[in-house]
DNA sequence: TTCTATGATTTACT
DNA sequence: AGTAAATCATAGAA
């Protein structure tokens, strides 16, 4: 605290500069040579002490400090400093926003990388389905594994940035001390300390810029490999189209299965519920769009229904649950409607 | 390599 | 929300 007040106060009791001494410089025998000689000699110390060894340069400092001329020269140096910082001053003061810096604050935060964490990185998810449009309810095996490395990049982003954070301000109060101990022997405005801070601050938060840009490069690579990997098409196995076309021909005057009915087919597929829908919508379109292509499809599921449903009938009795005709043969072109489903 | 089939996505509509 | 229609992108056949 003694220190903070001895910062670029003029030392009491001595007015200008190197001109105006105290008095008992001049008892020195008033002889001016002498002065100078005095001052020379002072200076002359100055400018070597770096030369010395540390030990020879504690002592010298220690004698300096103790030297009568001492509060003139630092006086002096205060004079000077004023000066300069006034120079200094207004050069760099403001700091805008660096906008790319900015870019990157804004992808991670979206991205759920950085900010408040949302129970099990769902934020992420959301963010996930939001930007690619797709259902949010399948492809769950997908989803838990992006959500897996995501939180990993998360958590590693955010242990750097822990590090940083403490190696800068370790480093700040480091240097502050360090500026502090200095202002015994030099004179040190507050203002410069804020502006090394402020220094130091501007370095750390470069190396962060990295660390976030190379933590948004990570992102995009799951994001791509995500999103490929949704792209990726596998065809649905042998007997999971027979069982989807089963339905689809034995249907066929209103192919739309319902919710539960697309839970059950996607139950025996091994498929997701809308995988099934999509299968349908796909097959709706195709099959209107090219009847006679799929004539011969159309045909053997009929006749494959049909023989089921006379297994069945022997004990049922009359027509089974089939709710349509598999209307085998001549398919009329069916017009689907999703309401009133065939007109 | 090209072509076709097919699962997924997008867009517009109701 | 569910669908039609167009389109994309890849698997698998030729």
């Amino acid at each position: 605290m003694e220190d903070q007040s001895r910062l670029l106060q003029p030392h009491p009791g001595v007015g200008m500069a190197v001109h105006s001494l105290p008095p008992h410089s001049q008892s020195d025998g008033g002889d001016p040579e002498g002065r100078k000689q005095d001052i020379g000699d002072i200076l002359q110390q100055i400018m070597t002490i770096t030369d010395q060894s540390l030990d020879e340069a504690q002592a010298r400092k220690h004698a300096l400090n103790c030297h009568r001329m001492k509060p003139a020269l630092f006086s002096v140096l205060c004079e000077i400093k004023e000066k300069t910082v006034l120079s200094i001053r207004g050069v760099q003061e403001e700091e805008p926003p660096d906008p790319q810096l900015m870019r990157l604050d804004n992808m991670l935060l979206a991205e759920g990388v950085s900010g408040p964490e949302k129970g099990g990185g769902s934020a992420a998810a959301a963010a996930a389905a939001a930007a690619s449009g797709g259902s949010p309810n399948d492809n769950s095996i997908e989803h838990s594994d992006y959500r897996a490395k995501l939180s990993q990049i998360r958590q590693i982003y955010h242990s750097e940035l822990e590090k940083y954070e403490q190696a800068c301000s370790e480093f700040t109060t480091h240097v502050m001390n360090l500026l502090r101990e200095q202002s015994r022997t030099r004179p040190i405005s507050p203002k410069e300390i804020e502006r090394m801070v402020s220094i130091i601050h501007r370095k750390f938060s470069s190396i962060q810029m990295q660390l976030k840009q190379s933590t948004c490069e990570a992102v995009m690579i799951l994001r791509s490999r995500f999103l490929d990997a949704r792209r990726k098409r596998r065809n649905f196995s042998k007997q999971a189209t027979e069982v989807l076309n089963e339905y689809f021909y034995s249907h066929l005057s209103n192919p739309y299965p319902s919710e539960e009915a697309k839970e059950e087919l996607a139950k025996k597929c091994g498929i997701t519920v809308s995988q099934v829908s999509n299968w349908f919508g796909n097959k709706r379109i195709r099959y209107k769009k090219n009847i006679g292509k799929f004539q011969e499809e159309a045909n053997l599921y009929a006749a494959k229904t049909a023989a089921d449903a006379t297994t069945v009938v022997g004990q049922q009795g009359s027509q089974a649950n089939s709710p349509s005709t598999p209307n085998s043969g001549g398919f009329p072109a069916p017009c689907y409607t999703p309401d009133r489903r065939i007109q």
